[in-house]
DNA sequence: CCAATAGTTATCCATAAAGCTAAGTATTGC
DNA sequence: GCAATACTTAGCTTTATGGATAACTATTGG
């Protein structure tokens, strides 16, 4: 288990999670998927209020999973499609130890039939 | 985005993703790869108590991400991959959306060179 | 220039989350 | 049967999260 505990919050994949836990942020990324847009143009499709909705769209940033620019007055959000592969790769690990350990009770069972 | 806050929490996916926000509960999830375990065999591994331990375990189960089963006094947990499989799905789903936006954004291009 | 637009900051509130201790309930080994 | 084992329940505390409003700071478009 090597000491998990040592990142208590910081720690990349604990950010990208937690960003993920949340609904409207997983409609946000699931909406940037089809394109980038702003910040007023994204928050037409929630039921929520503009500063609630901004505090989602810091979270999806500090999270990594959005990179976001501002321009003039107009603040235009982009999806990090690398950083949603880490939720992936994650999985894959999961998937590979699972897969390990099955493996070595395959072998294990097979040598003493 | 077809009212995603119909469902406050139930939810399969929200549940899953909750569950999965918490580093304890993912390193749960990683340990049970290797094959199920006891109650007490898994919190050996984390500097909690017991009682705190638990409520991740029962979050992991309402979530579908583990099953448990009690004979006598022990409580045997177990992975249930299928569950793990639906944050797969969500991820799939989100690179087809990608996808196809990226395909039509070609077609588009390669229309009108 | 000035009004509308597009965010941003600052507070505040209610609830949920994660942790704890203490005490309780079954099971099991001797 | 009785002590140790293996959870469970109950209650409490602290902090984080998701939401709201009000007021503020740029940028435009006309």
């Amino acid at each position: 288990m090597d000491n998990y505990w040592a990142e208590p919050d910081r720690g990349e994949a604990n950010r990208v999670f937690a960003a993920l836990a949340d609904p409207t942020r997983r409609a946000v990324v699931h909406r940037l998927g089809a394109g980038p847009g702003t910040v007023s143009e994204l928050a037409r499709d929630f039921p929520i209020a503009l500063p609630s909705f901004m505090k989602h769209l810091r979270v999806l940033e500090t999270s990594g999973l959005i990179r976001t620019r501002k321009t003039g007055r107009v603040r235009s959000c982009e999806l990090n499609r690398e950083r949603l592969a880490l939720v992936d790769d994650w999985l894959a690990a999961q998937r590979r130890s699972w897969e390990a350990h099955t493996d070595r009770l395959q072998a294990f069972t097979e040598e003493r039939p």
